[in-house]
DNA sequence: CTCATTATTTATCGAACGACCGGAAAACCC
DNA sequence: GGGTTTTCCGGTCGTTCGATAAATAATGAG
């Protein structure tokens, strides 16, 4: 290995991992680099010496956090033997993730920096760039579902159902950090399901893009 | 009227007007005094002496943003005749709102500060308020449908039911934000309205909350 | 031990932040 | 006119922002 020189006094894993809790109490930009340096227990320039830069760390920290509180909901999606109970079990994993006692109530992915000052431009579209796969994810489920024969849709009509779902998704962060419980947010899943066996079964999706004059 | 003094050479309106569109671009926490104070023609003391303060200014600005953007959607809410044309013609006067060329494909009272620096406590809650206000003006709707006879959920659904489409309403916004078109919104919608007859005819909504163990 | 190498701390950079003066400018009153 | 009131602009307050340079400390290599 030969690891020369003074040896690092932090562990990286525990440091980044402080900066997550960070980040996800307050955003990207509302995080300071003195914040981070104080929560991390080292200097603000260790933390450029090690991790490059803030949007650098951010973009670590992003990768911890999918890992780690984007697994569960992840996992239901793929584990789970039918698309249906799929989403229905991802759906549950995510107001899990977002009503947990000893974290934030939202998402990090979605509400760490939907808006922002210009400069930051292009770490609003990282995230967003996630956001899209998280989509594309769960279209890829509803795909398989159809490969699986558990699941009867028209294919034209998968990509306005993983939206839809992915919507539900997203929608529960804001209603999470607008104090709702647990319970609340299980009422919202089953209305969100109680959709699912008219999107699937009935074949008048057809209309689904429906012309519509502006008002 | 006797307006005394030397008079205002800026119209406090168009000056509104110009801060409504710079925080409804960055957001609140990423737009600041010079930007503001140049975007409305404006010295920053002058924003003071007539705003008060920043955050101020931001709730001035809130309350213009309620009675332009958020108008459609409230009045498609309480014009429309029945609980469920009016679910639905919300849901699309939103989606329009939201992806109008001239504007940020976004609803400000969502985004504009869903996290951030600890010492803007008080803005973020202060548009939670505004969020909570909306979901409970969803609820009155519903109930107002029960009163007319088109709707005949049960009272204790309600809840659920305008938690639900708040719910789809607040993640359109995300949608948007990262670039789902006004066709792509509208299949979502039809998507969350093909819940509709479940939720409403069947009374099996005794079993919406759900006891669940925790994973 | 000596020296090269790496990590860390201290000090600081220029710029921007929100906030707030002091005073000039422009209207009103009498 | 003079005196008063209000608005506006320029400037600047102390602080903090993200980022960096220099100096110190701690290790392995030779």
């Amino acid at each position: 290995m030969a690891t020369r020189g003074r040896p690092r006094t932090f562990d990286p894993d525990t440091a980044l991992r402080r900066a997550l809790d960070l980040f996800w109490e307050r955003g990207y930009e509302g995080t300071s680099l003195n914040d981070l340096a104080e929560a991390m227990g080292i200097a603000s320039a260790s933390i450029y010496s090690y991790f490059g830069s803030k949007e650098n760390l951010f973009r670590k920290v992003m990768a911890l956090y999918g890992t780690t509180s984007g697994e569960p909901p992840r996992r239901a999606l793929h584990k789970q033997p039918t698309a249906r109970t799929a989403i229905h079990d991802m759906l549950r994993a995510t107001a899990d993730e977002i009503t947990r006692p000893d974290t934030p109530h939202y998402c990090m992915l979605i509400l760490a920096a939907p808006t922002g000052a210009v400069e930051n431009h292009a770490v609003r579209e990282f995230l967003a760039d996630l956001r899209r796969d998280m989509f594309a994810t769960v279209k890829d489920r509803l795909a398989r579902g159809v490969t699986d024969g558990d699941l009867t849709a028209p294919a034209a009509g998968l990509d306005a159902i993983a939206r839809y779902y992915t919507t539900v998704v997203q929608g529960l962060s804001i209603q999470a950090r607008d104090g709702a419980d647990r319970a609340e947010l299980e009422s919202v899943i089953t209305c969100a399901m109680a959709a699912w066996d008219t999107l699937t079964s009935a074949p008048s999706h057809r209309a689904m893009i429906s012309s519509r004059s502006g008002r």
